[in-house]
DNA sequence: CAGAAAACATACAAGAGTGTATGGAAACAG
DNA sequence: CTGTTTCCATACACTCTTGTATGTTTTCTG
């Protein structure tokens, strides 16, 4: 006999897949961090018990594996392959730019969450440094394409990239209108170089126009 | 009637200081995070019991609270004395850098675990965003007093700062005789100038023959 | 060397989180 | 519609950590 033959189904699909845990405890490890991912509170918030949770996974640990598999599948190439087209200078550093801005193709805040994640984890940890290395990599590359010198694009790939990810990682919150206003020293600073006013207009134009006011999240 | 009438006095003075406490809990927020700063492992670590923490403390709380003070009185001014007294760019930028690098003057860990801890509490962020924000306009009033436009200047302050940060957040380990063999394009990327070859050199020889091969620690 | 104050030990209570074992309900194949 | 298989609920055991209450030992003071 049962207290209860019928679970409170008001806001739960009928049964749950492995993905729904996966994707539940994104949006934890986003918002919260990893401390945060339990498997009590993952079950609250999907409306099931603990029990449904240890028949998909075999502990906390297989969660967090998928999640850090998660990571690497969606912020890996989008901002490669920004840089891989590009041509000219202006092109690729505003293609970065954008990718960086537009959180439906770059995940800043899962970035964070695992970068965060990262140091209190070796394993984490290694994972995450290959992926930057990739990235800075790619941006160095393109820079050398672009007539650097080898170490000179290697330091401007970093400073570009680390500038970045400290953005994220301070949590600097700025409306987009201040932000785009910086496009000119931004661009100088990290190319040396001076931006073709045409195409700083035309990103300006297309950025304010997107709305988009928040950076942080 | 005890069963042990005095305590194991192996490794550890009579009594303890609240300062004691403190020192002990900086070392584990550096070296593991504020997650680990518990009263239990705290109590182990100093061959004491967790009655004689909550005689010297309320509670964790303000444990916490203290090391947050211990943050802000060591690692704020360091940085600012070194560009209040600079002159010439080069001055500036390579204290800058030696200030960073010579771990007694600035601790980047404490700076780093301070800023993991910033990013799950409210409190501690402000704090931290205070703090970030007087440290870029320090450096961006060193550009400005250099010539650089007060847009410039600020974004160049910013790139900087945020990319030393990230120096530590991403862990860069690198000897240091490679890192100072990226001195002058790390120049020209943050000031858009070129480094006086004798200020370099005279730098490289002081960094080099100081030994400091570890960035990361 | 008493007595008070400071510093610490010990024991208990409570909460939060994990993992396991097992029984019951849902979905599906035949 | 019956029997598996899949999925979830329930209950229990265990660990870790915090906080409180109270007793015991040092240390200081006169």
């Amino acid at each position: 006999m049962t207290l209860l033959s019928t679970r409170d189904e008001s806001k739960r699909q009928a049964q749950l897949t492995r993905d729904d845990w996966i994707e539940a405890a994104l949006e934890v490890l986003v918002g919260e961090g990893v401390g945060a991912v339990q498997i009590t509170s993952l079950a609250k918030k999907l409306n099931v018990t603990r029990g449904s949770f240890y028949w998909h996974f075999t502990g906390r640990e297989e969660l967090l594996g998928s999640l850090l598999k998660e990571w690497h599948a969606r912020n890996t190439g989008v901002m490669l392959s920004a840089l891989a087209h590009a041509g000219s200078l202006e092109e690729g550093i505003l293609d970065l730019f954008a990718v960086w801005v537009d959180h439906k193709r770059f995940d800043p805040a899962l970035d964070q969450a695992v970068r965060d994640w990262a140091r209190r984890s070796q394993g984490v940890r290694d994972v995450v440094a290959e992926e930057d290395e990739s990235r800075v990599s790619a941006i160095a590359a393109f820079f050398e394409r672009n007539g650097f010198a080898a170490t000179e694009a290697f330091i401007r790939a970093r400073v570009l990239y680390f500038t970045q990810v400290s953005y994220y990682a301070l949590g600097v919150e700025e409306p987009m209108t201040e932000r785009v206003s910086y496009l000119e020293a931004y661009f100088r600073c990290f190319t040396g170089r001076e931006i073709d006013p045409a195409a700083a207009d035309a990103f300006i134009a297309r950025r304010t126009a997107e709305g988009g006011a928040d950076i942080s999240k």
